[in-house]
DNA sequence: GTATTGTGGTCTTAAACGTGGACCATGTCC
DNA sequence: GGACATGGTCCACGTTTAAGACCACAATAC
């Protein structure tokens, strides 16, 4: 609630604003994680395995509040809230399939150009004198 | 150069993998704006407007490293950097537009629903009792 | 009866991260 | 001589994040 979320309305790059809300290490990790099925807080926790609480109650928070997400709270007895994707979020799963896929299939890739960067690969880095 | 960057390359899962890496506000606006033409520090500085030299330098350095993008240094007199997208770095721009074209697509929709959210929306969350 | 577990979170404290600005060496412009 | 531009790095400071304690309640275990 500081000036962040205040000017955020006015955003005037939509790329920029998304990427503000879902670009956070976190947001798509957990939208990836409801895609299909409803999930409660903790099941979220477990499933994601090295979210701390509080970030995934901020996560959550926000996806609600962009849309993304719809909380349900049952007033049982141990207390029972579930998380499901709206329309909306199910709607931003085929972009994000996108990027899985692409992940998935040049993640070797990526791996073999971090081993050579780190086998001091700057020999081409420094080339051009 | 902490313990984050030693086990990075064992990580199992590729998109969490890759998440950690351009999933951080920064890396996939420098993409963007890398997206065709090749660009100096600076201009990329100016572009993105309010990155900062730190973050640029680090994403930047981290884009390298994972073959995204390739630095070339030319000894002139004032000095002179470009940088441009590899061929792993284009390919990944196609996932990348599927999300700017979702973003376009549903900015509107977001910007309501956190109006929305905004102003006690909470009537549907706290609904079932 | 008392301790433990599980529910969904919030709060505290400390560490990690990001920011703006200063700074560096070099060369040109005014 | 002073300002600006080049590509960064470094520092002090403020924000963000994480781990774990804590809360209220109910069921289960002992």
């Amino acid at each position: 609630m500081k000036g962040k979320d205040e000017f955020a309305f006015e955003q005037p790059c939509p790329i920029r604003d998304i990427l503000d809300r879902i670009g956070d290490q976190w947001s798509l990790l957990v939208l990836d994680a409801l895609d299909g099925r409803t999930r409660r807080f903790n099941e979220l926790l477990r499933d994601i395995g090295d979210i701390s609480k509080q970030m995934l109650s901020k996560t959550l928070k926000r996806l609600e509040q962009d849309g993304f997400v719809r909380r349900t709270l049952y007033a049982q007895v141990p207390l029972r809230v579930e998380y499901a994707l709206t329309d909306l979020g199910r709607s931003f799963l085929g972009p994000l399939q996108g990027l899985v896929c692409w992940a998935d299939a040049h993640h070797k890739a990526i791996v073999l150009a971090r081993r050579r960067y780190a086998n001091g690969g700057d020999a081409l880095a420094d080339a051009v004198l």
